[in-house]
DNA sequence: TTACTTTTGTACTGATTAATACAAAAAAAT
DNA sequence: ATTTTTTTGTATTAATCAGTACAAAAGTAA
C-alpha cells in the first residue's frame, strides 16, 4: 500500500529507551519536550509525527520499561541454583554495587506516586507490573519450599507478599537515602526471615 | 517592637496543612500556586507574604507532615500490649478500613520520587523519617524480643529493616493498586515472619 | 479621629509550556 | 530526472506558570 517515502532515521525503541532515561531522571511533569527532544535527539516535528505527544511517549515509555523490567526481574528469579541466591539477587539488582553510580528509582514506582491517582494508564501498567512479579516471586518461593530450602510452615501466599512489599520498600528506601548500611540490613533482615 | 497593624486572618498551621492536602493529591510540580490559594483560602498575596514562595510552602508542609506522620507512627509502636498488636497496627496505619475512600498515599515517598535528586530538602526530611522511623521499630522489635513474645534468633536489626522495607513496600503498592487482599497478603506474611 | 502598619486581592509580567504550521530537504519509486 | 511521500527543523501560538506591583482595606495604637 504505502508509496514509501523517505524512511525514517531513528528505531523507535532506541527514542523510546532514550525517553525512559529522560522521565527516570526527571519525572512526567519536570521534564519538557524540548529535553525529550535534545536526549533522543529527534526534532519536535519528528517526535510529534513519530508519537503524538507527550503523553503517548510516556506512555510507550511506561510500557517498555515495564517489558523490560519485568522479563529481567523473572530471569532472576528462574535462575538455576539456591532460591535464596536468586532472591538475593533480586533484591540487590538495581543496587549500584560501586558506591559511586545514583540510582535514579524505579520508573514505575516514581510514576505510581505522581500519576498513578491521575492518570489509568500508570495505574494499570503498575498494577499489572505488580501482578507479574508477585506471581514470580511466588514461583520462586514455591519452587524453595518444594526442594526443602524454605520450610513450608508460613505460606507461600504470605511469604511471596512479604518479600513482594519488602522488595518494593527497598526500591524506594534505597534510591532516595543512598544509605548502604540500610540497604543490607533490609537485605539480610528479608532473606533470614524466609531460609 | 513591633508597631503591630491588622493581624493575620489565619493560623499558619491550618494554611500548611490545607497545603499538605494539596501537594498529597497533586504532586508539586502538578499544582499550581492557584491551587494553593484556592485550597488554603489565601489570596496571592497574602500567600506570597507570609511563605515566600511555593518551594518554600512545599518545605513547610513536607516538614509538618514529617513532623505530625512519625510523631502518630511512634505513638502507634509505643502503645501497650502485645508488640504484635502494634505493628499491625502500624501496618494497617493509612489503609481505609471501608472499601470506599482512595488513600492518596505518602506524600514523603511520593516527594523523594519526585524530586528527591533535585531537592535537598526533600532528601534531608525523608532520610530523616527514615531514620527516625528505623529506631521506633527497633525498639518495639527488642521490646517484644526481651518480652520473649519475638525470638532472639534473628537480630533486632535486620527484623527492623526487614519491617521498615516491608512496611514502605506496602505504603507504595497499597495506595496504587487499591488491592485489598494483596495488603492482607503483605501484612499477614511480614507479622508472621517476624513472630 | 489620626497616624501607622500590615494584610489582602487584582492586575500584571516575563518566562516557559505543549503543541501546531509549514516550508525545505531527503529518500524511494517510476 | 521527476514525482511522490515522508521526515525534519524552525517559527509560531495560545495557554499556563511562578512571582511581583500596588492600591485599597482593615486592623492597632495614640
Amino acid at each position: 500500500m504505502s508509496k514509501s517515502g523517505r524512511p525514517r532515521e531513528f528505531k523507535d525503541t532506541a527514542v523510546i529507551d532514550a525517553a525512559v532515561e529522560v522521565f527516570r531522571t526527571n519525572g512526567y511533569e519536570t521534564c519538557s519536550t524540548d529535553d525529550l527532544c535534545k536526549q533522543t535527539g529527534l526534532g519536535r516535528g519528528s517526535l510529534y509525527n513519530a508519537f503524538g505527544s507527550k503523553h503517548e511517549l510516556y506512555e510507550h515509555a511506561l510500557r517498555r520499561y515495564h517489558e523490560v523490567g519485568i522479563q529481567a526481574q523473572i530471569e532472576i528469579l528462574e535462575q538455576e541454583g539456591p532460591v535464596k541466591d536468586c532472591l538475593r539477587s533480586l533484591l540487590e539488582w538495581e543496587i549500584p554495587k560501586g558506591e559511586e553510580a545514583d540510582s535514579r528509582g524505579c520508573l514505575l514506582i516514581n510514576a505510581a506516586g505522581e500519576r498513578a491517582k491521575n492518570d489509568p494508564v500508570v495505574e494499570k501498567i503498575f498494577k499489572q507490573h505488580v501482578d507479574l512479579l508477585e506471581q514470580a516471586i511466588w514461583k520462586a518461593i514455591r519452587r524453595g519450599q518444594e526442594t526443602g530450602e524454605i520450610s513450608n510452615v508460613k505460606s507461600t501466599d504470605e511469604l511471596a507478599g512479604m518479600f513482594l512489599s519488602s522488595y518494593y520498600g527497598l526500591r524506594v528506601i534505597f534510591p532516595a537515602t543512598m544509605n548502604y548500611a540500610l540497604a543490607e540490613r533490609i537485605i539480610d533482615g528479608t532473606l533470614d526471615t524466609i531460609f
